[in-house]
DNA sequence: GTCCGAGCCTGACCCTGCGTCAAGGTCAAG
DNA sequence: CTTGACCTTGACGCAGGGTCAGGCTCGGAC
């Protein structure tokens, strides 16, 4: 007959383990000597054995309790299952694993290296601070939703800072970051930022072209979410993006082309 | 301005663990709107997806808080450590998968497949189902304890039960299932007990060679366990083992010849 | 205006799988 | 008779949140 610490090293486990299982109803109370000392006989080890082999296995206790009674069909449908659960958090931990690296390569944690070194040229080109703040928090945003499609987003946004007459029109809308919704500059820049947006986007089609893979399309939230940075960056933003429309325009992270609707053009006047 | 379940969703969190970092202190509380709401800028994202990166590493969210203000130096090499940490997580999870398979390939639970194969061949050659399952039992306890033995002693075994002479011994031994201590069939089973003995150690000798690795020397303590099951098995089994000794075998498990001592010899009689 | 569903707030308890005291009783050896 | 190793029950603690409960607020529809 063995003692708790016996059956506890046998097995492999600590006697505070045995105990829980115990009070768990997992393993079943053994009987107790002339001074109350739990005795087991060799049976508990192999129990204790097979409990924690699938324990180890990763199958919460709750559920050992059913499996080791189970027959051989569900049984076997539960390794099934829980070696898929195994593979899955393998694949986890290796997905991780490249996650730290990039963590640890790149010095920015949040940021893809091609976003870091676009912000970077924008602080050559001599844009203001808030207007790269303002990108840097909503690079950050696009890459936590869709990381896949940063490479040739950045192409699309490089080209077009590369691109001098849109270089040019893109500096001098730095505007947008001093002007209050009443400033008598921003009819003006309305006109520039729409003279912007119709050469920007036959770039954008030519480099995602070029990079043999189609325009990507943020999603409508994401989307949402940007212009919300946008307006909420810059006082005058709600009103430009109504001088936009007048223009011809609709949205600001994902710029459409409006369809001339005639009372659209009425409301102009 | 991003509401705490814009922000969890962004990071790809639920808020429940928004607001624990909060009250843990790993992300700083925000400022307020007029109604106590809330309200976070990008940069709470950007905090919040390394917090994540790093939690999802496996790092305790205590020690997160110390790497996110540590310097280039020490977070590489505490990146290392998580590196190295998830690597042997992995393979820890490799060896269950493994562990797991043999279970579900084997319809028996903690046995490996050679011992599965073993007591399958018990059953075929008639040995009385109680005698399979302590067989059963002792592996289970000995492949716990030393599981990188198991092929070697599979094979002896294995050996013992194709032999011929053994065989016809051992099947003899069945006996032992339903002998009461005072059976008089014990004396005349012991000495086939002896008989088997004496055969059973030379192929064990000659197996253990063929393998080209020394017969495995099972522990004391593995041993007197071993010895436990046994005589709780059979009713017989402690006036079997005294019957032994009077023939000159000591033990079970790790059964010795004993010199021949004459005190013990007067016993006999 | 008001009504509804969704979202926010705090506070509190619940979960797993044990670790870790605390406060005592027991056992075998010296 | 003491000492030190074990045993007992009971209780609290940990991470990392999940899940109410109970109440306030928001934005849009009617």
């Amino acid at each position: 007959m063995l003692t708790i610490s016996q059956l506890a090293r046998y097995a492999g486990v600590t006697v505070r383990a045995v105990r829980h299982y115990h009070a768990i109803g997992l393993l079943p109370e053994p009987c107790r000597d002339h001074s109350g000392y739990r005795r087991y006989d060799a049976g508990a080890v192999v129990d204790l054995i097979r409990i924690r082999m699938l324990a180890e296995g990763g199958v919460p206790l709750s559920r050992v309790h059913q499996l080791l009674d189970a027959g051989g069909e569900e049984f076997a449908a539960e390794v099934a299952e829980i070696d898929r659960r195994l593979r899955a958090d393998i694949r986890e931990r290796q997905h991780h694993r490249r996650q730290i690296a990039r963590l640890a390569a790149g010095d920015s944690l949040a940021l893809p290296a091609e976003a870091v070194a676009y912000l970077e040229r924008m602080r050559e080109l001599g844009f203001p601070d808030r207007v790269i703040e303002i990108e840097r928090d909503s690079w950050i945003l696009i890459a936590a939703q869709m990381p896949d499609e940063i490479p040739v987003l950045m192409a699309i946004k490089h080209a077009t800072l590369e691109h001098e007459t849109l270089r040019r029109h893109y500096l001098s809308m730095a505007d947008l970051a001093d002007c209050s919704p009443d400033d008598p500059r921003l009819p003006s820049l309305a006109d520039r930022v729409a003279d912007f947006l119709e050469a920007a986007s036959t770039v954008a089609t030519a480099v995602a072209a070029d990079a043999a893979e189609e325009e990507p399309v943020v999603s409508e939230e994401l989307s949402a979410l940007l212009d919300t940075v946008f307006v909420e960056s810059f006082p005058c933003a709600a009103r430009l993006l109504e001088l936009l429309e007048d223009r011809g325009w609709t949205g600001w992270t994902s710029v459409r082309r409006m369809e001339p609707v005639l009372p659209r053009r009425c409301e102009e006047a």
